[in-house]
DNA sequence: CCACATTCTAGTACCTAGTCCTAAATTAGT
DNA sequence: ACTAATTTAGGACTAGGTACTAGAATGTGG
């Protein structure tokens, strides 16, 4: 006997997770079952054909990138004034928590903050020099955090921007950044 | 006149660019010629037809799922003494860096050193508290970041961890990081 | 042991988004 | 006007499927 219908299901569904490439032939030697089977099985699984996987997961990594790089900032900037103050929301998903505890990693709150206080200054190449900065409370998944930017030291190439992060009113991240115009 | 052909090529590979997912239908509507036409000029770009180019972008994003996850660090942990230091080295990639300039983004380092910061100390949930950090001198493309991290101070749940980046001889990046054990 | 249900297999027609190939038609350059 | 480059058309074939019908194998209850 190859195995009940629910083990070999359940051991589908373990397949395509650790492996989405398979094919319905792949699998379907390796269950050494029919091939129209392993369909049967998807079917009532809900498990979409190997194309369609493939293109929901080409899709989720194209809008992060998306998300990431035309503005080359994380989180998305809902207001922005050059050289003065600016805010950037960012909704914490599952893509950055500790899948343990679904706490944001700390880098992805100062990934925010750094962006925006880079994104602030009106120039071509901007950089950090350095950063002073606070996690104040733990932030957990679905939360979303506001940080406000503003620029409170303006030198010719030198700028000192305050990033406050919150989640409604409560505190979450605060940091005092130095960064500076560079010349390309 | 439709446009010349290089003009279309050009114009093709960054329609591409822009949205992997589209066919080869779609760009030959676009653009106003045959099927054919495109096919030929895939072939003499090299590009794959869509199904490979979404399989290469899941294939891409399901390598980095598996290597950040497991161990939720950024960079390579390349040695480990808990409780007291650790290593760890961060090839710069492409998606690390500001496509203007190839210069990585400041989140990337920091990313490197708070990871390791945490994955330091020997407890199952740690949260830093506050970091001091400065970037020393920019770090470009293909540049291999080599971060050294030390308890520089230790008390019952509270840390301080120092780290220093370096690309071979030379310091990129330096930063105090406080972290703390807390209570699940 | 028979009957009936569940489960599995086989096979056909069809689909999309292609490849590979041949051949004809069109357009451009000189 | 002639040749060469470019474009288009079409046919045969492919992978990895969907959707559907029908039959075979394997249970399970009575």
């Amino acid at each position: 006997m190859r195995l009940s219908k629910k083990k070999r299901q359940s051991q589908l569904i373990e397949s395509f997770q650790k492996n989405p490439f398979l094919t319905d032939e792949e699998v379907a030697r390796q269950c050494d079952v029919s091939i129209q089977t392993i369909r049967l099985d998807r079917m009532e699984l809900g498990i979409p054909e190997m194309r369609e996987r493939l293109k929901h997961m080409a899709e989720r990594s194209f809008d992060e990138v998306r998300s990431l790089s035309p503005e080359e900032v994380i989180g998305e900037v809902v207001s922005l004034e050059l050289d003065h103050s600016g805010v950037s929301v960012l909704e914490i998903s599952a893509d950055h928590v500790f899948e343990r505890n679904q706490i944001a990693r700390g880098h992805y709150l100062f990934a925010q903050a750094n962006s925006l206080a880079v994104a602030i200054v009106n120039a071509d190449l901007v950089l950090t020099r350095s950063a002073a900065i606070r996690f104040v409370r733990p932030v957990t998944l679905g939360e979303k955090c506001v940080a406000h930017a503003k620029v409170v030291q303006k030198q010719p190439s030198r700028f000192q921007v305050d990033v406050e992060t919150k989640v409604l009113d409560d505190m979450v991240f605060q940091g005092v950044f130095d960064v500076y115009r560079a010349t390309n």
